[in-house]
DNA sequence: TCGTTTCGCTACGGGAGCGTAGCGATAGGA
DNA sequence: TCCTATCGCTACGCTCCCGTAGCGAAACGA
């Protein structure tokens, strides 16, 4: 959000984020309940004070952390939908499993039942990841290449929910090569002729081995 | 797992069930960072020693709450599989959305991250009530409905994944109309011709579409 | 009835974390 | 250069929670 024509003090960026960072490993290790600004201030080596002057409370900074972890999710552009969503939701499975930003979700779910700021966050957090999604299912109909009333959001969370269902509940292993297939399967029957309702879009280069 | 048979002093069951109901709500109320021996105790009318006398830390009573709010869901048992597998998911999404147990779930994604026994817990609840669906898939499959070389855990996983993820991620109001429809659209395409495929094995039943 | 189990109560020492105040030191920017 | 914003540090009072000890009372079961 911040525009980088802001003037802010360095000092102040440099604190900001070494409490940041320190709070998302705590998050990581300790959970929720390990975020106490004493733990953070330890960590991080910024002083309790200065993160009083920079967060006003607990909340705030889980809130902060929460959105420093979130990471760019990339898109692939090609006109194969199917291989597009299936590297989309590759990387997404790979972000939820093997960095921080799962281990910082785990935590903010519990938080959000009851912090109206903290489920905004979690569900915005979300959906900024899966904006691309949307617009590029939305795209792919389109392009004929999905039917125009399939409902997008109803598509949206075949895709991704599984994702989050296995990593934080039923805590299963999910390889790349299961994503693939996953993606595949939700879509393949949802797919129509495309070559021929495209008309201006250029027939088929994709494939990509699946 | 407690048979009937053993021998529990009325009192002794007495006092844990009210420590488990007054735990439960605690975890609905204030999530776990909520949850102290000494508001159980103050809430439940059960003293702190008493409450130390059944359970040895948090972390244990914690599971015991979790095991103890989850709940039954029914596996209809007609011949439409379609049908059935629409009955168990609203009912688990009505579960989620307006029972404890998604709040008491949601304490526990948190300390599943980092606690080994209550990870398991956590994804052995959902096993449990998840097991009624896999079963019912299976016996779809056997029964020529659907293809017998279809990965039963992925397919559910889409089912269910879904709901959880619309529950406790995207935070999205989820009715019962669109379980419904979500259920049909993911089971539709992978339907057979029961009565035709039956054979055994039958030419092309493949599909796949990779 | 009588022994056993379970309970509630009070009290305690100790630790962790909160949020604030007041101070001098120093790194920025103009 | 000089002013200001920001920092680190120490200290504080306060609250919450932990986990245990020791006691008498009451409920249970045989």
């Amino acid at each position: 959000m911040s525009t980088a024509t802001e003037h802010e003090d360095p000092r102040r960026a440099r604190s900001r984020a070494s409490v940041l960072e320190a709070a998302i490993a705590i998050l990581r290790e300790s959970g929720q309940p390990g975020l106490t600004i004493e733990a953070v201030a330890a960590r991080s080596r910024v002083a309790k004070t200065t993160i009083y002057r920079h967060f006003a409370d607990r909340d705030e900074l889980h809130i902060a952390a929460l959105q420093a972890a979130a990471p760019e999710i990339r898109m692939p552009r090609t006109d194969d939908v199917v291989h597009d969503v299936v590297g989309f939701c590759v990387a997404l499975n790979d972000k939820l499993q093997h960095t921080e930003f799962g281990s910082v979700l785990a935590t903010a779910i519990d938080g959000a039942e009851r912090s109206e700021s903290l489920a905004e966050i979690l569900a915005g957090v979300g959906a900024e990841r899966r904006r691309a999604l949307d617009e590029r299912l939305r795209l792919a109909q389109q392009a004929g290449a999905l039917a125009a009333d399939l409902d997008v959001g109803m598509l949206n969370s075949q895709l991704v929910g599984p994702l989050f269902f296995r990593r934080f509940i039923s805590r299963q292993a999910t390889s790349s090569a299961f994503v693939a297939e996953h993606v595949q399967m939700v879509l393949s029957p949802r797919l129509q002729e495309a070559t021929i309702a495209t008309a201006a879009g250029g027939g088929e280069r994709s494939r990509s081995t699946r």
